[in-house]
DNA sequence: ATAATAGTGTCTTTTAGACAGTATGTT
DNA sequence: AACATACTGTCTAAAAGACACTATTAT
């Protein structure tokens, strides 16, 4: 018996919130199939490489970002025979949070607000992936601290509770979450630094501690 | 530019409570590689068959449950390149959630308690994607409403509950449970009749509501 | 009657949600 | 001074945890 052979690639969602919006990571197609939509970055492995080491090798030479400080995380795997008309290839999604960095170099990689992406024509079956990625962005900000993960190494609770506001599209009444976040269990690490860059009175500058758990969860609020 | 191939497959994480523990099906392997080792049932996709499609065919030829109503997730895909000695093989696993069926027809399938099977000489990486399908279960059953994919179509509070203490290994309180699960919303649907199939006074019946979220989730007892 | 399990009720503690009030900076 | 944001405190409502008590079957 043969077994079938099939080109694998690894796509990337990669999220950050820039301009009060949920961006992503993209690429402009400029040749078929889909030239002229957007897609996101990605590409085949390779044949000795293992699937974590592809996506950090692609998070460099396709999305810019060779900065390892970015949390990375499988996503899904997509597979059904016609998502690429050239030939068949299974997929293997990556999802990344990345804090606001500078734009790259590449003209046709951008970052694009996640509602407009949603309402454009994607290649392949892009679309369904990033709205994949985005709601297990969501999801995991519930029960996880990975909300730091869009902020910069030294943040403040204010510009923490923007991210979750942004990325859930709500609002958080700001007293209630810093009693949450402060609270919680090794959630936030306190730098004795403050800053002034919010306007007003200063507020405390915090580092991500370790805890990977927010016990219990904060829940969305549910309309 | 060439694109590498490679062989993809599916391998299936399906548990089932039975017994009095969180069992797993597994094959015994009676020939090389890891000749003598448990694995898990899967196999190759084919070339026009979507990943799904796949879990499903390899659910009914390679576990002997061909049953539709067993819920079937993907899980995680493996890939790093000498998992199986013989050829670069990435696997997509699925987890399966299964009420006690009866043991399959065939001697080589077998249902194992997952705590003995972590104890023992796995083939390939299968233990770990064993112990990944146990954590996602263990997981889902905080936030979603899955434990009832381990009951029979109609069960009693005490069976729910008991596949919680069982996935968990916890003790579970059965009137503040029962409170719970009762009263989150279209979790559980009254059939009206009753049983006493457990002993003692006659236990209502439920069927699966169709609920997906419990909101808010009942979270694991932390030691 | 006794044992076993189902189901209800009650009290306490924890947490969330709403929001008043104080603190400390900038303009 | 006015204003903006940070932070603390307080009250209430919801939910979890502990556990007493009643209900309905089998033996």
């Amino acid at each position: 018996m043969t077994v079938p052979r099939l080109a694998v690639s690894v796509d990337l969602v990669v999220l950050t919130v820039r301009e009060q919006r949920l961006c992503a990571l993209t690429w402009r197609r400029d040749r078929p199939p889909y030239e002229g939509c957007w897609s996101l970055p990605g590409g085949f492995i390779q044949l000795d490489e293992d699937l974590p080491v592809a996506a950090a090798r692609l998070m460099a030479e396709r999305a810019g970002l060779a900065d390892v400080r970015i949390h990375l995380e499988q996503l899904a795997t997509y597979g059904y025979p016609d998502r690429d008309p050239r030939q068949r290839v299974v997929s293997v999604a990556y999802l990344g949070l990345a804090p606001d960095l500078p734009a790259s170099s590449r003209a046709q990689v951008l970052w694009r607000s996640v509602d407009e992406l949603d309402n454009e024509r994607a290649a392949f079956d892009h679309r369904r992936i990033l709205r994949d990625g985005v709601e297990r962005a969501r999801a995991k900000l519930e029960y996880t601290s990975l909300a730091a993960a869009f902020c910069p190494p030294e943040f403040t609770v204010a510009e923490l509770r923007r991210v979750y506001e942004i990325v859930w599209g709500t609002h958080l009444d700001p007293r209630n979450f810093h009693r949450k976040v402060t609270g919680a269990d090794r959630f936030l690490i306190p730098t004795g630094r403050t800053t002034t860059r919010d306007g007003g009175r200063p507020a405390q500058l915090y580092r991500r501690g370790d805890a990977e758990q927010l016990r219990p969860p904060m829940l969305r609020p549910r309309p």
